[in-house]
DNA sequence: GCAAGGTC
């Protein structure tokens, strides 16, 4: 009897095989592997998937708008995914026609509607029939040792609601998106990529959303009085901030040149628990907050310290380390690097964590898994000892912390103040990315009076919001449920692809803006978290029966017409807009030769950026930009062109390549020489300005200007 | 080309 288990990844189809089949073995196909087990007449094949091996494609690629869709192999559609054919080819040759078959990717929607798709395209016509399903939440050996042993049906419904998920996805997303750009391209006969989706639309409207709240913000003076006392003690008026002025000039009359009567001293001391374990979105926001790594690059940097074996799963959004990691294990291992060690020696048994809130039903949070690495890149080392230090920190003692909070009589007015010091260190100790506050507490009695230095009222002004960082941004994300834990970093290089958006500190460009403008007019409901609402309570439906995803989908496709008719009548009007803001976007300075503007612009010929004039073909100015080059918002103090940071490491230089140098460094290219083919330039000399090959001395061809005028 | 969701 030969049986086959689908796992949805090589990592779960390795812990899968060892825990049923404990002398299982590994065996080798092409560059994946799979494992085999032999007991009296029952062969048992575990296999894995990598993920989705099938994607959605319009079944007609000519289709004005995409409702015909089918499943295709995910490295026919997406070239950049190869890899993934030999997992197709290991299971299309070693898992057809089997007798019965267990479906065991992860218990949730994506992960059901991979494997249905890996039974239904690769294993013969009978395997779905042939089909028990696994359900397990932890990858333990108990957990996948009782869902082999008490297997159930395949549930159908949710694979109809995975199906219903890509379905949706794909026509709300790709549908608008190729609306847009046909508009643009329909109206100004000029190509931008741009695109619109339940997740990263949403996303973008934040940032408007924000931007404009910036932009509309009115700051509002206001005042804050203080009273400067010895000791370096500065208290704050109880009021906070005062935005009459008048009254600022009354309460400076009643307290100035008073004493101060200390009317309460108080000390308190707070426990402060060690921070929860990383999840993904946590040890992003941690890496950028210390390092400035971005949430993309720390996301493949922890996937490769994964890769390697150094830590556990990282796409998980658990804050939790249950016992069956076996903390006494990894310490050991980690104990090994002294550095490491220095702060194992400080946890006392039994070793217990600290834990987060914030769960996840097929992985515990990312920790290390004991074996140190031989070898890593710098930005790799710092991940990968912040994950260590997390993890030994959750482990540690709390640390207690003592405050000092005072108030201050000073003519009837109230002033506080307050210090802080750590009394305990604890986990502070051993993580070293912690602040550790050492106020000193000055020696204070109730009822005591003391003198009073100055009274000064500061003048302050209220601030704007802050902009959105990436870090902030997978935050709120995570917050309004918008993508899921292993897409969101993706989703924000998106918008910065798409140049709606730019900066460390998120700015939204004027084509970011008018991408929201244009669909809050005709698809209001993509601009916000209600089509993802939406989605869900539709899904569950699906799930449980209520509705069937035919209907759910030809709901949607109508739907969908209405939006592009919309766009459609009004497409002249929405693509000159989005284009216009396009451009506005693109304008870096004024042109020094004439009254256009500088533009980045996109040569198809060499397909790379440069800047150039808006008034081209009447004006030819032109910069290069070396590959990978940041115009910056500063200006050179040469010519006043913007600087640009290009290169690793990043280096700063004007736009202008020439500038600061000589005339006579600046080749003018005027024809070919006739002597050996290479360029013409005006050079000068002794005598004035003359024509020489630019492959001087090795080609010595001269001529004055005249001539070469007078030839051509 | 266009989405969002899995994963090496």
């Amino acid at each position: 009897m030969d049986e086959v288990i689908i796992c949805e990844k090589p990592r779960s189809s390795e812990k899968i095989a060892k825990a049923l089949f404990p002398n299982a073995k590994k065996k080798k196909y092409k560059k994946t592997y799979y494992w085999e087990h032999q007991e009296k007449n029952k062969k048992t094949i575990i296999i894995p998937a990598v993920g989705h091996l099938y994607t959605l494609k319009p079944k007609n690629p000519n289709d004005e708008l995409f409702f015909d869709l089918e499943w295709a192999p995910v490295p026919e559609v997406d070239k950049k995914k190869r890899y993934v054919q030999d997992y197709i080819d290991a299971i299309d040759s070693l898992a057809k026609n089997a007798d019965r078959y267990f479906h065991a990717c992860d218990y949730d929607i994506e992960g059901t509607l991979i494997g249905y798709n890996v039974l239904k395209h690769l294993c013969g016509d009978e395997a779905l029939q042939k089909t028990l399903r696994m359900k397990f939440s932890t990858l333990t050996r108990d957990d996948i040792i009782k869902a082999y042993e008490n297997p159930i049906e395949l549930d159908y419904g949710q694979v109809d609601s995975g199906i219903a998920r890509h379905v949706l996805d794909f026509i709300f997303g790709v549908n608008i998106s190729r609306s847009l750009m046909k508009s643009v391209k329909e109206s100004t006969n000029r190509f931008i990529k741009l695109s619109a989706g339940r997740v990263q639309t949403p996303a973008l409207s934040i940032l408007v959303d924000r931007e404009k709240a910036i932009r509309n913000f009115k700051p509002e003076p206001y005042w804050i009085i203080k009273a400067i006392l010895e000791d370096d003690i500065i208290a704050l008026n109880q009021r906070g901030r005062i935005f009459q002025k008048n009254k600022v000039k009354s309460i400076l009359g009643e307290c100035q040149g008073k004493d101060a009567i200390i009317e309460e001293v108080k000390i308190n001391r707070i426990n402060r628990m060690p921070p929860p374990p990383f999840n993904l979105g946590g040890l992003q926001a941690e890496a950028y907050r210390i390092f400035g790594l971005s949430p993309k690059k720390t996301q493949s940097i922890a996937q490769n310290l994964y890769l390697e074996g150094y830590i556990s799963y990282p796409r998980t959004s658990s804050q939790k380390l249950p016992k069956t990691i076996k903390y006494e294990k990894i310490f050991k291992g980690l104990s090994k690097d002294p550095r490491f060690k220095e702060k194992i020696k400080n946890l006392k048994k039994p070793l217990k964590p600290h834990e987060g809130k914030k769960e996840d039903e097929a992985h515990p949070a990312i920790h290390p898994t004991g074996l140190l690495p031989k070898k890593l890149g710098k930005h790799e080392k710092k991940v990968y000892e912040l994950i260590v230090y997390r993890f030994i920190s959750a482990f540690s003692e709390k640390a207690i912390i003592e405050s000092m909070n005072a108030k201050l009589n000073i003519g009837g007015e109230i002033f506080k103040f307050s210090r802080k010091k750590v009394a305990k260190k604890g986990w502070m100790k051993q993580y070293p990315y912690q602040k550790i506050e050492d106020e000193k507490f000055p020696l204070l009695k109730e009822g005591e009076k003391i003198p009073v230095k100055e009274i000064i009222a500061e003048e302050k002004e209220t601030k704007p919001p802050a902009r959105y960082n990436e870090a902030s941004l997978i935050k709120e994300m995570e917050k309004r449920g918008l993508g899921t834990k292993s897409t969101r970093a993706d989703i924000i290089s998106i918008l910065y692809d798409r140049k709606y958006i730019e900066g460390k500190k998120i700015r939204v460009t004027p084509l970011g803006e008018n991408i929201i403008d244009t669909l809050k007019r005709y698809c209001e409901k993509i601009t916000s978290e209600e089509l993802t609402r939406q989605f869900e309570e539709e899904l569950k439906k699906i799930m449980k029966g209520k509705t069937s995803k035919d209907k759910i989908i030809k709901k949607a496709k109508e739907e969908i017409i209405s939006i592009i008719e919309e766009i459609e009548k009004n497409k002249e009007e929405i693509g000159k807009h989005l284009y216009k803001a396009y451009q506005k976007g693109r304008i870096i300075g004024k042109c020094p030769e004439c009254e256009g503007n500088l533009l980045i612009r996109y040569s198809d010929k060499t397909k790379s950026s440069f800047v150039g004039c808006s008034r081209f073909p009447e004006c030819k100015i032109v910069y290069p930009l070396p590959k990978g080059a940041r115009i910056l918002k500063s200006k050179c103090e040469k010519c006043g062109l913007p600087l640009i940071s290009y290169g690793r490491p990043r280096q700063r230089a004007c736009l202008d390549p020439h500038c600061g140098k000589s005339k006579k460094d600046k080749m003018e290219v005027v024809g070919k020489c006739p002597k050996c083919g290479n360029d013409l330039v005006k050079r000068s000399g002794r005598y004035g300005e003359f024509i020489g090959c630019k492959g001087f001395p090795k080609c010595r061809f001269t001529a004055s200007i005249e001539e070469v005028i007078e030839k051509g």
